[in-house]
DNA sequence: AAATTAAACTAACAAACGTTAGTTTTGTGT
DNA sequence: ACACAAAACTAACGTTTGTTAGTTTAATTT
């Protein structure tokens, strides 16, 4: 029987995410952590530096995720839409797989410090301005309609970012029939 | 030169919101609501019950605005297509007029308590099973792509529910190009 | 069986929290 | 000028916070 051994710290992580992505990194006390785990507070420190790398680990860890899928993308040879579409696809992927981590990474970033702020930041940063490339080269392409490209941009990062909160609450749809549709509604819209 | 009054009381919701919108309610301490405005802590008791009152006079507000909004919408003699994008120029105008108070509203609703926090899970229940009523009416009358409704109403709420955070960021861009763009893009797609 | 390491524990710390009580200052109406 | 109300202040309260120190228990190695 094949059993991936998870690490003791690695169990603080994922609890501790659970318990953020309900009431956010700060509400979140590290008695409330232990609590959930049956332990004390002081032992958690027997295996974590401290309550801040917690939420560090668990959100760089996907930061890391979101730059390395939207580098590969920007390679990709193809044409604007396609890449748009992989964007939506990759995200879906990352979603599904670290959909714990999502709400620290979309709700608790600002609670980083020092360089893991900076890091975030300047990944965040550059994520959008790759999005936004794509789709400024799709409009002048004539593969995408002329709006503004602020508005193109965000209207699909929001969907794309809020994923996590309902991806969970409405039973698991399979994750192709959701790219699938997803992908439609993002490109194609909604009306007829 | 008229000028509106604002009672103290405002003052300290309106500076509470802005800090909020930074940080998040509970990280937002009374002391720091009170140093923005010059004074003590213990001076914000003259004019405010405690610092859940700002907090839930603040979301339920805008609550009441989006729910009377959506009500009016319903009530609407129109099609589908025409009331969502009804509901998508209401919430922009929403936004503009209280983008401040969002960010609370999107982030903070889970710590308001008791009987504040049941009215508006409940309002929030209500409004999205109307914008659900209104798609899944637009796909019968084959005005909206027969995708899943899950999918067509969270990607349209998602856009619109993060709205407050880049619209002021980007250089306040005209309210009607904005819903010109919005209403296109979240209709119609974006490829070509 | 003894020794070593890992991981839990109890107890306590300084700091920050929301809030209250009582007092002083500021502003307004007579 | 006086009285009153509004709004600030100082000081303190009981909790809760993240974290540390020192100790005991459990598991593993020799």
């Amino acid at each position: 029987m094949s059993m991936k051994t998870v690490s003791r710290k690695e169990e603080i992580i994922a609890t501790a995410s659970r318990l953020f992505k309900e009431k956010g990194y700060v509400a979140v006390s590290m008695r409330d952590i232990a609590q959930s785990m049956g332990i004390k507070a002081a032992s958690l420190y027997n295996h974590i530096d401290g309550k801040q790398e917690i939420l560090s680990t668990l959100i760089l860890e996907v930061a890391h995720e979101f730059t390395n899928g939207m580098n590969q993308v920007a390679m990709e040879n193809t044409g604007p839409i396609e890449k748009i579409k992989s964007v939506i696809e990759m995200h879906i992927d990352i979603t599904v797989n670290y959909s714990e981590a999502l709400a620290a990474l979309n709700n608790d970033w600002m609670h980083l410090e020092n360089d893991d702020l900076k890091d975030f930041v300047q990944m965040r940063e550059n994520y959008e301005e790759n999005f936004r490339h794509i789709i400024k080269d799709g409009i002048n392409k004539g593969e995408i309609r002329p709006r503004h490209p602020e508005v193109i941009l965000f209207s699909i990062l929001s969907t794309l970012r809020t994923l996590y909160v309902w991806y969970q609450k409405r039973g698991k749809l399979d994750v192709n029939v959701l790219k699938k549709d997803m992908v439609a509604v993002l490109l194609k819209g909604i009306a007829v």
